[in-house]
DNA sequence: GTCACATTGTGAATCTGCTCACGATATGGC
DNA sequence: GCCATATCGTGAGCAGATTCACAATGTGAC
């Protein structure tokens, strides 16, 4: 029933790149031609999209439209969602304006911070408010997502605070793991993995001519 | 040879772990207490660690201080390695104020702008170049990591000039899929992915009694 | 010194996801 | 209208990663 995450990932991928192309006016592609923009294999794009029941013809390949559409049916929810965000440092006023306006299903409609500097003003079209207002607010507004970009001392207290409120998922940025309970789910983005990981597999790769 | 990625991530992620419990003066743990902190099973984690060639006690478990040395051994560069960044806006600056002193052997060097407001002075201990001083940087330094934290639109450009720099591992936070030579190592971080993935598997999760 | 015990290290089985390969199919050329 | 062609949709096979399960091991109790 539910998808696989890894298919979720390149369905989201897809459809971003599909929603460049069709506004830049192409109509129709191949399956190779959108794994090639994806980095995957041909076979691969096929198979993905085999739970979108859409149709491709062999000689015009895919109607964009429709794929993003199909693509949308299988991954977008039915109305529309809303997460917060807390800690509005560098990072979390990159995600603000990163999401500002961007996807009108899936939008921040409040940030929260303690430092009472931060509050009280709106920030790339999204409200914020002191930290003692988060549980009301999350209860009111019956908020499920929160992303966390506090520093990595704050980040389970804050993780713990959300969930209290009625928050089951969590996109969470600081550099600890957190510890949640069963029912929530949790996304985890190490900037710090991420750089080792590209250090580690660039060692030994050849400038230039290499292949 | 080369450790698969999947399992790098999680030696990365175990060292993590395991320097915190060291500054919290923890000697030695068995391999189902880092599984439960690491939110993995307990033989993963022994599997995973296969490859350091440690061998822990039935009664003792694992020696953190011996298990942190190993897994630098498999993971580390011998030598000292750089990164630079390009684009100093809100993301540049909360990676380089997360980055700012925290690897000795993996840290940022110098950042790049192609706004002049932004240039020509110090950041978290980084300092900042006009995007023309680039090329030459890199190549003199010989630095084969980049990140890149500009704009989408900005960003296909900045990745090939830094690839004919002779970068060979790129760390992306642009929501564009770049094209690249292969024998670049190519990391993509997309906010916008994970956020709609949370959202994906948020939905039909109950708050509070679940399990 | 011996026993009981909990945990380690790892071969084997399982599971998940990816690729292969091929019959089915839609279209343009003649 | 029919043929040649390139791509689609998908069952079957394959590969890689995870879990299982158990013999080997090291230590504390007595």
């Amino acid at each position: 029933m539910a998808l696989a995450q890894k298919t979720f990932g390149r369905l989201s991928l897809y459809r971003h790149i599909l929603d460049t192309l069709l506004a830049e006016g192409t109509r129709s592609l191949f399956s190779h031609e959108l794994a090639q923009l994806a980095g995957v294999t041909a076979a691969q794009v096929r198979r993905d999209l085999m739970p979108a029941r859409i149709t491709g013809s062999p000689t015009k390949g895919y109607e964009i439209r429709a794929l993003v559409h199909a693509i949308g049916g299988l991954i977008d929810a039915r109305s529309p969602e809303s997460a917060v965000l807390v800690g509005i440092g560098n990072l979390g006023r990159a995600i603000l304006a990163h999401f500002h306006g961007r996807n009108p299903k899936l939008s921040i409609v409040a940030a929260f911070d303690d430092d009472p500097t931060k509050v009280n003003r709106i920030l790339h079209g999204t409200v914020c408010y002191p930290l003692d207002d988060l549980p009301t607010t999350v209860r009111d507004q019956g908020i499920r997502i929160g992303i966390v970009t506090v520093p990595a001392a704050a980040a389970q207290t804050v993780a713990d605070l959300l969930v209290q409120s009625g928050v089951t998922g969590l996109l969470n940025f600081a550099p600890v793991r957190l510890q949640l309970p069963a029912n929530v789910y949790l996304e985890e983005i190490d900037f710090g993995m991420s750089l080792e990981k590209v250090a580690y597999y660039t060692r030994g790769r050849v400038a230039k001519g290499g292949r």
